[in-house]
DNA sequence: ACTATCACG
DNA sequence: ACGTACGTGATAGTC
């Protein structure tokens, strides 16, 4: 086999990588994606080719001469957007980093750098591969060079592959008259002027017949196309000199050794750092064990963390009396659990030294349970991560809700710090906190499971072994990051939000969880059949309608029936394809019956397997349905909730609304629901201090019609319904962080009718217009966006320099304090109300909350007090220049409660 | 794993 | 000129 060395066209390829994939960026804001998609396009060629060598070649970033002599004369390049400007010094660390050969030269291009080292390696005997997103190349092709076009696609990235032949028969010439093509019909990224009137057809016609410029030049007279004659004969020289431009050098002096660019192994540990550096965690996957553990030379002593097993119950008893007694007032605690079963405990009492305490024959859960709860009674600080989980497992064995303050959960303070994070791991704590890099759990275990972990960790006692390091790196992660963490709250004048709302939460959002829903399953089931005849109909019709049996439920088949066999006007396109959604299928309904009856079967069928069949899967033996609900997830700082998700349970149409009657309250109860109305629009009026704002609200039912009253100048019982409704999507834009596109769109009317309306709206509340455009400055200026209680939204997003996210950072700028606010609102009325259900010794418990509404499983004899309480406290928890009025239901079932 | 769609606030 | 409303999660289809 012969060698094979790999060349690489640096900036081309990151500028591809640039353009195809979506922005990217870690956690300190810089950008990424170009480094990414470039690796990506890197790794599948190495994986494709193995090759012995490689190389990447760059421009220098200063003008080339080439570039310099045509410049003169005609505009310059456009400016590399900073965002991947500032990727290159970065690209350029990730190549280093990784061993591999760079060559740059000033006066010289990458294309003749490529060039020419291609000539090197010929001359070596090579095979050889060049890679660049620019066609250029191609006259480098011959029959052992082969020049790969990688385009990066949806599916992933597909590479394009041409030796001689394949130019030859893609652009029906050879690569050496490839010269001649694009030099006539020129190239305005690269400044070559090209021949006026003379385009790609033309020029590879000429070429294909007489192979060169100057042989077509020499038989110009025969030449058929008076207008290409013309051109050839009067810009000849134009013509000569763009061949120049294009023509690639293949024998520049420049200083390169082959034997140099020999690949070695680029999974380096400095290449992991930079990696995890730049959160590639896809990427991290290729390291070897070797290269990840510990993260580096420098680090492996001190790192290498002590892990001790306990798992008698003499060494328990001296490590609890010598070590746990003695120990400072904060230790770092994990109960290990898979489901709801405890598998150990993990503890950290001083950095780098870890316990591991198994559930063993000599320590039962009960026991070990016993004695952290012991540690908790004793008045220990404790730090954790994933609090709620823990203290789940912790209420069978007593939990005083007072000692709630003794605890600290990292996950959440990190989520405060940046709410914009996907998972809160203990390698990014350590990592942003403790400025450590540590092995994540999957370098170190892969995809073990926690019950093999922990079997590993309990049959052997080796502390060097991955399980260990892992164990040993997340405690002592958690013990040491609380304080650097609190501080940074405290920095931030977050600490309040955490220590009075978000940790006292968690103990609400654990009680909710284990209360659980009760459900009744056999009239879901029986919702569900209803659902199913009425499909079973929806089916035949439509089969009917279409004159052939689809899959109704593919948009990719449904628009081919609709779109093209029968013809109807399509309004908007996916990305895939015909949009089918619902907006544009309402516009189709009443002319095709069809349609209707696909928005109808839509509807039944996802009632049908998202709510009828999904929920029915989800009670538990004893009837009720226990959802997750989520702390850490949403930029904004409200909670989530997931299988099932019960905060997006069906009420706007009648029929999903039905199946809020199959959620009951347990025997002897009944569901009081409280919900704010329009929190988001009160807190509006109270952050802004837009006075008429707030004077219509002191004197308002009807907020949507007064608006409408005070915006078109009309007396408030003359408002149409129409003019009620334009005011309400507009209170709605505003709040959404307003454009006139959006708005136009939902009112189905033109942009400038929109802006028009918007203009109505800010000359009617000018405090409002002041309070948006201050929130963007603000923003801009602090880089986040924050809630009244001091809540942070970091906005990236801002500073970009692409139009359409830029909006997008200034809307959410608008939207996030006051969506923030509200969502900070209602869990200081969450706590007060399960506190105060607690405190008057209640038996109704807080079962859910739907981001502006909470319901409560209510003892029938306590009805009356759980009223005044939710109204009470909903309406206290927050002192604003406007009421935080309330409407409040009570039934037998949820459908009755709202 | 990604896209389109649709349920909620 | 650019092309969107803000925030979520579940399901089914497609690759």
């Amino acid at each position: 086999m012969r060698e094979k060395i790999v060349l690489i066209d640096g900036h081309s390829i990151l500028n591809r990588a640039f353009y195809g994939i979506p922005d990217l960026t870690n956690a300190k804001g810089q950008h990424t994606n170009a480094v990414y998609g470039f690796l990506n396009i890197l790794f599948k060629i190495l994986d494709e080719e193995k090759p012995q060598y490689l190389t990447v070649a760059f421009d220098v970033s200063a003008p080339t001469f080439r570039h310099q002599m045509y410049d003169a004369y005609k505009g310059t390049r456009k400016p590399m957007l900073p965002e991947l400007k500032e990727q290159v010094p970065l690209m350029k660390q990730m190549l280093q980093a990784m061993g591999v050969t760079i060559v740059e030269q000033a006066g010289l291009e990458a294309d003749d750098l490529l060039g020419t080292i291609s000539r090197i390696a010929q001359q070596a005997d090579l095979d050889v591969s060049i890679v660049s997103g620019d066609r250029d190349l191609l006259q480098l092709a011959t029959e052992q060079i082969k020049i790969r076009i990688p385009k990066t696609k949806k599916t992933g990235t597909e590479i394009e592959d041409y030796y001689a032949k394949d130019v030859i028969e893609r652009y029906l010439v050879t690569p050496t008259e490839f010269i001649d093509v694009k030099a006539l019909m020129g190239d305005s990224s690269d400044n070559i002027p090209g021949v006026a009137g003379i385009g790609e057809k033309g020029a590879t016609k000429l070429i294909a017949e007489y192979h060169s410029i100057e042989n077509a030049y020499a038989h110009l007279e025969e030449i058929k196309q008076n207008r290409v004659r013309e051109a050839l004969r009067e810009h000849y020289e134009t013509a000569q000199m763009s061949k120049e431009l294009a023509t690639i050098k293949l024998d520049c002096a420049i200083d390169y050794t082959l034997e140099n660019a020999r690949l070695g192994d680029l999974f380096t540990q400095e290449a992991y750092m930079l990696c995890r550096e730049l959160e590639f965690k896809q990427l991290l996957s290729r390291f070897s064990a070797d290269a990840s553990v510990l993260g580096g030379t420098s680090q492996k002593e001190e790192t290498l963390l002590n892990v001790e097993k306990i798992d008698t119950l003499a060494a328990w008893d001296a490590w609890v009396n010598t070590k746990i007694e003695a120990a400072t007032e904060r230790m770092a605690v994990q109960l290990i659990c898979e489901k709801k079963e405890l598998l150990g405990i993990a503890v950290c009492l001083s950095p780098q030294s870890v316990f591991w305490i198994p559930v063993c024959e000599a320590l039962t859960e009960d026991y070990l349970m016993e004695q952290v709860r012991g540690w908790i009674l004793s008045g220990k600080k404790i730090s954790t991560m994933n609090l709620k989980r823990q203290i789940k497992l912790l209420y069978p064995y007593g939990f005083d809700a007072a000692r709630r303050s003794q605890f600290d959960d990292l996950e959440i303070m990190a989520y405060l710090l940046n709410p914009l994070k996907n998972e809160y791991v203990y390698e990014d704590l350590a990592k942003d906190y403790l400025e450590r890099i540590y092995p994540t759990r999957a370098d170190l275990l892969g995809k073990e499971s926690i019950k093999t972990i922990v079997e590993r960790m309990n049959t052997q006692s080796d502390g060097s072994d991955a399980c260990y390091q892992w164990l040993g790196s997340m405690m002592t992660t958690i013990f040491e990051a609380y304080a650097p963490m609190a501080e940074e709250l405290q920095k931030q004048g977050m600490l309040r939000l955490y220590e009075e709302i978000e940790r006292p939460l968690l103990f609400v959002l654990a009680d909710m969880e284990l209360a659980g829903v009760r459900a009744d399953a056999q009239a879901l089931t029986e919702y569900g059949a209803h659902l199913s005849e009425r499909i079973a109909q929806l089916e035949q019709e439509i089969y009917a309608g279409a004159g052939e049996v689809f899959n109704i439920n593919s948009p990719k088949q449904l628009g081919v029936i609709l779109f093209e066999k029968l013809q109807m006007p399509y309004g908007k396109k996916t990305k895939t394809g015909y949009s089918t959604a619902a907006d544009v299928l309402d516009k189709l309904a009443p002319e095709y019956p069809i349609v209707t009856q696909i928005l109808e079967y839509r509807q039944l069928t996802k009632l049908k397997s998202t709510y009828a069949d999904g929920l029915v899967g989800c009670i538990e033996a004893d009837g009720r349905i226990r959802s997750t609900f989520h702390q850490t997830i949403t930029a904004t700082g409200r909670i989530s909730s997931t299988e099932p998700n019960l905060q997006n349970i069906p009420i706007r149409m009648e029929l999903g609304r039905l199946i809020r009657k199959v959620f009951l309250p347990q025997e002897g109860s009944v569901f009081v629901d409280a919900d704010y109305s329009q929190i988001e629009l009160r807190v509006l009026a109270h952050m802004s201090g837009d006075q008429t704002l707030i004077d219509a609200y002191r004197q308002a039912q009807d907020i949507h019609r007064i608006t409408a009253s005070q915006v078109f100048h009309i007396p408030f019982e003359e408002v149409t319904d129409l003019q009620r409704r334009n005011a309400k999507a507009v209170n709605f834009g505003i709040v959404y962080g307003i454009s006139s596109f959006g708005l136009g769109e939902d009112l189905g009317i033109t942009r400038q009718e929109a802006a028009e309306y918007m203009k109505q709206y800010f000359a009617t509340y000018p405090g409002i217009k002041q309070f948006l455009d201050q929130m963007v400055e603000d923003a801009k200026a602090s880089g986040y966006a924050t809630t009244l209680y001091g809540r942070r939204r970091p906005i990236p997003e801002l500073s970009s320099s692409n139009f359409m996210q830029r909006s997008f950072g200034e809307r959410v700028a608008m939207n996030s304090p006051i969506q923030g606010t509200a969502a900070d609102i209602i869990k200081i009325a969450m706590i007060r109300v399960h506190d105060r259900l607690a405190e008057e010794q209640l038996s109704s418990r807080l079962i859910l909350q739907v981001h502006d509404e909470l319901l409560v499983e209510t003892v029938l004899s306590e009805q009356s007090r759980v009223e005044q309480i939710l109204s009470e406290e909903m309406q206290q928890c927050a002192k604003l220049s406007v009421l935080l009025e309330i409407d409040m239901h009570s039934g037998r079932n949820w459908y009755e409660a709202k």
